[in-house]
DNA sequence: CGACTCCTTATGTGTAGACATAATAAACAT
DNA sequence: ATGTTTATTATGTCTACACATAAGGAGTCG
């Protein structure tokens, strides 16, 4: 036989569920100020704890705006986000059903240029590893990864020879860190692009930078250029 | 004179803090098994619900896996999450302190072509507002919006000029939405953008591309064309 | 050996109650 | 009128406890 009920105490997710559906289809349009926690409670059969958590998380997905003693409003422009996931390219690869494939392509050791000291704070003749890798999806090129690794802060990259290993895998694998910063662009392609990704020159290329600190100490800078047509989507 | 003990009992940002660091920089290293959450609010002095708080939201950061029975692992990877929040374009121009401009280039109303029907799920001959938009700040082109309504869903959209209020602000403030689905990409300048914008013909061009459903039925597509070296960055 | 059941266990979530804190509003003093 | 204190109030968070639920693991049966 059929059940239904499966509890009968109200759960937070439900009043997440009818407090965004008033919001978003019903009485409480932009600017609204709902009541109360605990006359919310009430009305809807649960505690002021659960209805607390429910407001909570409702106002983490952008749509209310909550002050203490103000009280809780509806956005009048609830806040787009976007919230990207990013694993390590095997991950991502093998999470499509293709084969993960890597390659080494170069690997130097050298004196970090300047416009790498002055984008992460590198000291006068800081020795620097730059490494430049291609991910394969299926044997098909998917991701060029452009990497300098701060030797100072990391000694431990001098003797990696990052062949069969990315340096991503080694490195989330073996240093913590403390501060990130990412960035989404548009770059057009240059010839090392053109070499390995399936792009002609001055094509748009979608590129990914992200920038790692470890106690106030830059320990990487890496740009991520993509294949082709890649578009990085979230829905919600 | 200063005072510094502001409380007592251990607060879950306290327990959060804790937890993080002993992940990044302790002894809780990739793949770590953390004692159980009854355990660990012993030893922090804090009851198991504050510390499931901790867990949960630390687990949320992307730093732990957590699984009913199994416990709680430290992820050998934790998971790089890049999250922006996108609010409207005056608001995004008006915080760097620059006067916000906007200008409707055209307005035309047509028959859906065929890509917009199948990227939107339209059906034959709906009929669509098109609208190309320019927002500026300090007077400078900042971006470029391009967008298409579905007058079926959206009726009210026939009578908008949209001659001084830009339709992404009429929108939210009209229909809400309950399904977003958000691109970034790279695109090579079209004439459009290259009359509007300061891109030559072919450059890569920053995009962002917002398709919304309201109760199933498409409302609107829009591509948000960038500035030259446009870059969308998050830093945590 | 494999498939099934049942028990155990760690997390997930709900309740009631208390105190903390921020921010507004009212009362007060200058 | 203006600045300052004080009260009020809605949210923020902690506690102790209880039950729900998912999933690993042991035991059982063919």
């Amino acid at each position: 036989m059929a059940e239904i009920a499966k509890h009968e105490t109200t759960t937070f997710r439900e009043v997440m569920a009818e407090i965004v559906q008033r919001i978003t289809e019903g009485p409480w349009g932009p600017g609204t100020l709902l009541p109360g926690e605990v006359e919310l409670a009430e009305e809807f059969g649960c505690s002021r704890t659960t209805m607390n958590r429910a407001l909570r998380e409702v106002s983490e997905l952008g749509f209310l705006d909550r002050k203490r003693k103000a009280g809780t409003r509806v956005r009048m422009a609830p806040i787009r986000q976007a919230r990207f996931e990013m694993p390590v390219v095997r991950s991502e690869i093998e999470k499509t059903g293709a084969i993960y494939g890597y390659q080494l392509l170069a690997r130097e050791v050298l004196v970090a240029p300047d416009w790498l000291r002055g984008r992460l704070g590198l000291k006068a003749r800081a020795r620097v590893v730059h490494l430049l890798c291609l991910h394969f999806a299926d044997g098909v090129a998917f991701q060029l990864e452009d990497r300098w690794i701060n030797a100072g802060a990391l000694p431990m990259a001098l003797e990696q020879n990052f062949s069969t290993v990315g340096p991503n895998e080694w490195l989330v694998a073996t240093v913590p860190f403390s501060e990130v910063e990412i960035s989404f662009l548009a770059a057009a392609a240059d010839a090392v692009m053109v070499a390995h990704l399936d792009h002609a020159l001055g094509d748009p290329v979608f590129c990914v930078e992200r920038a790692t600190w470890w106690q106030n100490a830059a320990v990487t800078l890496v740009t991520l250029a993509h294949r082709r047509g890649y578009r990085m989507t979230t829905r919600y």
